[in-house]
DNA sequence: GTAGGGTTAG
């Protein structure tokens, strides 16, 4: 084939021109033969722009490309070098920038044209974990470098605080002759990843000239260590606020069980003009999950379909899946799954397991499993706890011990407590206590309090005292300030009329100062929320409306056979009030105020932040037939569907 | 060339 000619200046413009629009590895290769038929190979200047394209552009195969046209490069330059450096530092396998630094080395001499790579040699350490590594390095800096480089100085910062050496980080900080913003930042989310936040916050406190990493790294390591007030802080000094800054905030309200803030953040970000992009948008996503509010999530959906935002890269489609599925809308959930068919990360196909999980869904969630084994991705931890959780709420024992055993056998995932928590919750839920408490037992780490309150739950559905009152105190040893467990207990001696232990119990509860976390549900009619707490409405207008609602399906369930299950009252008192107690809680007034205030053919959808208890579990079932209506619940752990009688719970959660 | 935000579980 004749060779193309022409001036080589203009081809090689022409080339490069053409390889910074390629998107896929076969443009590239073409381009890459153009080069070679033009005989530009010879030519520096381009090959060097070819190796960077292939090493930065994120065209997926261009960094084995990139190495593979470095292999035939005759005498690399250091710029050559450095790109591949950095880019293999970046990869999934750091040691080869390492190796290939040691290679540099050996062929170029000039250390002052060479020191250019060692923040990524210094990068790869870290993410290798190699402190010997770096430590070579270090000393080979400092028998080599005369001059003080900042940019190394922080790089070994950030290395050492990564494979744990806080003292050798904070050691080379004070020694450093000049220290830069980064310097500082560096040192500061160095001790916010480890847990320092009161190290942290003194040096953002001596430092000169904060910038806004600095203030984002504070508002983000708060919100991370569960501190949301001083997230708040920090954040209300902050001027100049980025898109990350908002997304910082709005991440701590989501992470410390705030979600409503969270939202609200997130609508003061867009009226002060900043653009989401897709981590601030993942994050308000997952706040919208928690709340249930599904007609923002819709809207979200909506905005990223027409943003531009890539649905399968990083996080949007499993934050999307997960959201649907927390709001009962599984069917909207499957259809993003199947949208992003190509491409799907782990998390899309945990959000989608999960998802099926709590919707009790789960022979579906079994198939998505096969699927995803199918396509040959490698299940991790998570995706097992979702298909645990996902047999426990469906009743399948067999597929839950086989996937127990699978995890372990041929993914050799090591379970942890919640995997344990999940078995043994799967288990004594179907009644088989024995091979629980076996496997509670013999489990290599101690059992957490779900594991015992997995136990105490089975052992009250089940009537066992004796196992029920052990476990029950194991739990309330462990976490003392949850006031389930106490309920939990006194619901057992309750139902074996032990009006005296109750007392105690009772009283235990007093001794230890522990709250009983009141029952709240929310129902949203004609676009408004409304909130029912435990013996009250929040919005009082409709209090008595709603109290004369329920007196009403009360007395027409009875004809159909209700009895009140008294039992489910955790004080000591006479009959009479004990059923009024029972026919106040949450679910129940927002039920009644849903049938009040929702047309006939149109779903009931009412979200409580416990579990249902088993009276009102039986008082909605009932409802759904009496009043012939579709009633979707969800509790603290899953979906109910109720329909004519029957939910998809079959009773059992 | 060095520093900052995101999901699924809990």
């Amino acid at each position: 084939m004749e060779a193309v000619t022409g001036p080589p200046l203009l081809l090689a413009t022409q080339a490069i021109s053409t390889l910074e629009r390629c998107k896929t590895m076969p443009e590239l290769r073409q381009v890459h033969a153009q080069i070679i038929k033009t005989n530009l190979v010879s030519h520096t200047f381009t090959v060097s722009k070819l190796i960077s394209f292939c090493c930065f552009s994120g065209v997926s195969g261009g960094l084995n490309y990139a190495v593979s046209v470095f292999r035939r490069v005759q005498n690399p330059n250091p710029f050559i070098y450095f790109m591949l450096i950095k880019s293999l530092s970046e990869s999934s396998n750091p040691l080869d920038s390492i190796t290939l630094y040691a290679h540099m080395l050996t062929r170029l001499e000039d250390w002052k044209r060479v020191e250019f790579s060692l923040p990524s040699v210094i990068k790869a350490c870290g993410r290798l974990n190699g402190l010997e590594e770096g430590k070579q390095i270090h000393g080979q800096i400092l028998k080599t470098q005369f001059v003080f480089d900042p940019f190394v100085a922080n790089a070994m910062i950030r290395m050492y605080f990564e494979v744990g050496e806080v003292d050798l980080a904070r050691r080379m900080f004070d020694k450093m002759p000049e220290r830069d913003v980064i310097s500082w930042n560096s040192m500061i989310t160095g001790y916010l990843r480890v847990g320092e936040i009161e190290l942290a916050r003194r040096l953002f406190d001596m430092m000169p000239d904060k910038d806004l990493v600095s203030y984002n790294a504070m508002i983000d390591g708060y919100g991370k260590s569960g501190k949301c007030e001083l997230a708040e802080e920090i954040f209300g000094v902050t001027i100049r606020k980025d898109v990350k800054t908002w997304t910082s905030m709005i991440s701590a309200y989501v992470l410390n069980y705030q979600p409503r803030k969270a939202l609200d953040m997130f609508r003061e970000m867009l009226s002060v003009g900043v653009n989401p992009d897709g981590p601030a948008l993942v994050s308000v996503i997952s706040a919208i999950a928690d709340l249930g509010f599904v007609e923002e999530g819709k809207w979200i959906h909506k905005y990223v379909s027409s943003s531009g935002i890539e649905m399968n890269s990083g996080f949007i489609g499993s934050a999307l899946i997960d959201m649907y599925a927390k709001c009962g809308h599984i069917e909207n959930a499957y259809q993003v799954f199947r949208t992003i068919s190509q491409n799907r990360n782990i998390g899309d196909w945990n959000s989608m397991i999960s998802g099926l999980a709590i919707h009790g869904l789960g022979d579906e969630s079994l198939e998505i499993f096969r699927d995803m084994e199918k396509m040959g991705i490698d299940p991790d931890e998570i995706t097992f706890l979702g298909l645990l959780k996902a047999c426990s709420h469906g009743g399948l024992v067999d597929d839950g011990k086989f996937c127990f055993k699978l995890m372990q056998e041929k993914y050799s995932i090591v379970p942890q407590v919640q995997h344990y928590g999940c078995i043994i919750d799967l288990l004594s839920r179907a009644g088989h206590l024995e091979d629980a408490l076996r496997i509670l037992w013999n489990m290599p780490i101690e059992p957490d309090v779900l594991a015992w309150k997995a136990i105490l739950s089975a052992s009250v559905k089940h009537g066992n005292v004796k196992i029920g009152e052990a476990a029950a105190f194991r739990a309330i040893e462990l976490a003392p300030e949850d006031s389930s467990c106490y309920v939990l207990l006194s619901n057992i001696y309750a139902k074996m009329g032990r009006w005296d232990d109750v007392a105690k119990v009772r009283l235990m509860m007093k001794q230890k100062r522990v709250g009983k976390v009141p029952g709240c549900s929310s129902i949203l009619v004609k676009g408004k929320v409304h909130v029912f707490l435990a013996g009250k409405a929040m919005d009082e207008k409709c209090t008595d409306e709603v109290l004369f609602k329920i007196e009403g399906i009360v007395s027409r369930l009875k004809l159909e056979g209700y009895k009140p299950d008294l039992t489910q009252v955790l004080l000591d008192v006479e009959e009479e009030g004990k059923e009024c107690l029972l026919s106040l809680h949450s679910e129940k007034m927002a039920l009644a105020f849903g049938l009040i205030n929702i047309k006939n053919d149109a779903l009931i959808h009412i979200v409580k932040n416990l579990r249902v208890c088993c009276d009102c579990h039986s008082f909605i079932k009932l409802v759904s037939k009496v009043y012939n209506r579709q009633i979707v619940v969800r509790d603290q752990n899953r979906f109910h569907h109720f329909e004519n009688g029957f939910c998809s719970c079959k009773d059992s959660w």
